[in-house]
DNA sequence: ATGATTTTCTGACCAACGTTTAATATCTTT
DNA sequence: AAAGATATTAAACGTTGGTCAGAAAATCAT
């Protein structure tokens, strides 16, 4: 069996262990069910991967890297301006989080991790095991990738006039980053039921591209002529 | 025993397994541990409480409290505008996540909860003792109230001036405390290591209140036109 | 081909830990 | 003080993540 095969079979445990999570759930999820699923005996999969975190850290890693496509989908198109580019990854994040749960839920966990990692103080409270993780690695490569991405987006609008010259790429990014986090997890998807008006994602969408834009642009004087009622911005 | 000794007891076990979740985290903390840490026998944990997750719903309770508490002092000093009171109230809660870190995640976790609770289709997913719990139906009203609280902010700010009136006050307000949750998980505490720039909580935060100082009052035309080198916003 | 060696694979086993339970002690009530 | 309710314990149970000795299969050497 040669280095490929063995992929192959990673990859098999990979996908089942992806179906049953989306299923069930991680902790549901026991490691006889991955077996089953993929016709293997259950100590096979601890050749295969060195615990259950580290499978879940590879389902992780195809997660991040799903979301990275996403962020790849918008800018391999030319011909946009780069306001127009972010206001497509907004919706098409919001998307990929609302379709692919439990992969989105995946990266948020990630996400947890590498503020511990950031902090020595805290960098103890991570499992060694997921920290010798290849996975692991590799996702902080991904994660900068798509932080890279982004911030490519940003420059391509302040190329194209789209975007205040003013604006320091990187932290204009990561704060729009910041905020898809933050509205995904308080308010999607379902949203949320308040006293007066119901808030989701659907229903707000518009004025959070208006944010973007105002924000990207510095328009707010100018649209504060034409007051809608019950708008966001 | 009384209703009240009960209670003290059941204080006393919760804080046992605070000081222990704090100290290992929610995994690496047993049942036993709890127990000894409250020198009862650790049968007697599970008359107290349901089950481990049951506890954990406790400690989320007293976790966003004590996030109330942030919101609530803030409010009630008076003589002060409503922006300047978001702006407060952000800076207290980036400190509030850094200094609890145990309980801001535990509140995070709620809100991944939430999400589930919001969707018919996904209630399902939820362990039917946590969505018994007394804890998690008080846990939804602290939530609640705390967008209460912080939409009582936008409406002040709308009455003295310090707010653009054509906003609408509770979406206002979710929208700022979803930046807060977005900013907290991807840049806090300690930030960012950008390929030019560290990025992080505290270099940063001067842009995020000029953010929330442009977005409520529609400035940003105004400040346009003193570009700082590397500002944010 | 055949024996030696490495790689892949299995299933039984272990230890840890959340949870239950049966029995006992303590308090409350009448 | 008897009866009932409440609090408490220790032991046992059941599940499950993880290990291990060894079988089976593949690869290599002669």
């Amino acid at each position: 069996m040669g280095a490929q095969e063995r992929q192959q079979k990673e990859k098999l445990i990979l996908e089942a262990s992806i179906r049953l999570f989306t299923e069930k759930g991680y902790h549901a999820t026991k490691m006889e069910d991955v077996a089953k699923a993929s016709k293997i005996s259950k100590g096979l999969t601890y050749f295969y991967y060195k615990n259950k975190e580290d499978l879940y850290m590879a389902v992780t890693k195809k997660a991040f890297d799903e979301l990275k496509d996403v962020f790849r989908d918008i800018i391999k198109i030319k011909g946009r301006n780069g306001l127009d580019m972010l206001t497509e990854l907004s919706n098409n994040y919001f998307k990929f989080a609302k379709n692919n749960r439990m992969f989105y839920d995946a990266i948020l966990n990630f996400m947890g991790l590498v503020q511990l990692y950031n902090d020595e103080n805290l960098k103890s409270n991570i499992d060694p095991l997921v920290l010798a993780s290849e996975h692991f690695q590799k996702l902080l490569e991904v994660h900068h990738d798509c932080g890279k991405i982004g911030t490519q987006m940003v420059v391509q609008g302040i190329k194209d006039g789209s975007i205040r010259p003013e604006l320091q790429p990187e932290a204009t990014f990561y704060t729009i980053w910041a905020m898809l986090v933050g509205y995904e997890r308080l308010l999607g998807p379902v949203g949320f039921e308040g006293k007066d008006a119901k808030i989701n994602l659907e229903t707000w969408k518009p004025s959070f591209n208006r944010l973007l834009q105002d924000m990207l642009k510095g328009t707010f004087q100018a649209q504060k002529v034409q007051p809608v009622q019950g708008s966001l911005f």
